[in-house]
DNA sequence: CTTTTTGCAAATGATTTGCATTAAC
DNA sequence: GTTAATGCAAATCATTTGCAAAAAG
């Protein structure tokens, strides 16, 4: 079984508490804010300043061991699939954020209508909508999200 | 001819030098941040508060006038482009935005994949690369954006 | 024991908010 | 004349930075 530590090792990276409480907290749960990590690193080791949790937040994803997100109206978020060509599905009204598997193999759709000489690299892709939970008006109330932006 | 003040009664907006400065420096230029818009306006009108600016196209983007585009690593831009199905290419070295019509119709490749319930009303799409200029290393020294994120 | 990480505090940058003044309608 | 838009200042939120103390190799 490859745990956190060696993960970190491969990266010659120090193996340290809060990584690997970080890199535990992910694997968890997906799509966390700098914040929400912070917080599930608490629960399992104590305590981290959220200053470290940021450092190390973005020493993993430098790594490539976290990817970090950045949605439109939320802090960033982070999560371990990181290398596989998937894009993220935003609920308008709750905020949660999904994974979607992309149906094109690499870059979506587009290639094609890139300006000439531009080298493309990657192609993020955001969907927004409103999660099954949310379209029932009766459940959880809302919290509308960026409502006016 | 439609001019700036027509369409901001359309929207039953009224008519400031403000906004129909916004709106001229929009068209103008685009992918704007609201600083820049902040400085357009005042070469235009003498002088704006920035956070009239801020307001003014926080209104215009409510009102559908202008489209706000959120990339990682920037201020938001703004653009008079609206409601057509077109993407942004933004270039990691000199953090230039350039319009990119998508392929597909609406939504790029991906309805499929979709949850199950979902309701999805929009894709946004961020193509990263290299712009033609940032290809040449000796053109304009390139301020790296975004380096280690 | 040397180097890297963590913690704490303060700084920065973008954006929002509150309230009085001023300009549209 | 009313109502909504601007200006100014202060507040907030996410994130970064600098430096000393603590931990990893």
């Amino acid at each position: 079984m490859i745990t956190s530590a060696d993960l970190l090792r491969d990266r010659h990276l120090r193996v340290t508490a809060a990584r690997v409480a970080v890199l535990e907290v992910l694997a968890e749960r997906s799509h966390l804010t700098t914040d929400q990590v912070a917080t599930g690193v608490r629960a399992r080791i104590g305590s981290v300043s959220t200053q470290a949790s940021y450092h190390v937040l973005d020493t993993l994803a430098a790594a490539g061991l976290v990817r970090r997100i950045e949605v439109a109206g939320s802090a960033a978020r982070y999560e371990r699939r990181v290398g596989d060509n998937h894009h993220h599905l935003v609920c308008r009204s709750c905020g949660e954020v999904s994974d979607v598997d992309c149906a094109t193999a690499s870059g979506p759709c587009l290639t094609t209508t890139a300006p000439a000489g531009y080298e493309i690299d990657e192609a993020e892709v955001v969907f927004w909508g409103t999660c099954p939970r949310c379209q029932t008006p009766s459940a959880t109330t809302p919290t509308t999200i960026r409502s006016s932006t």
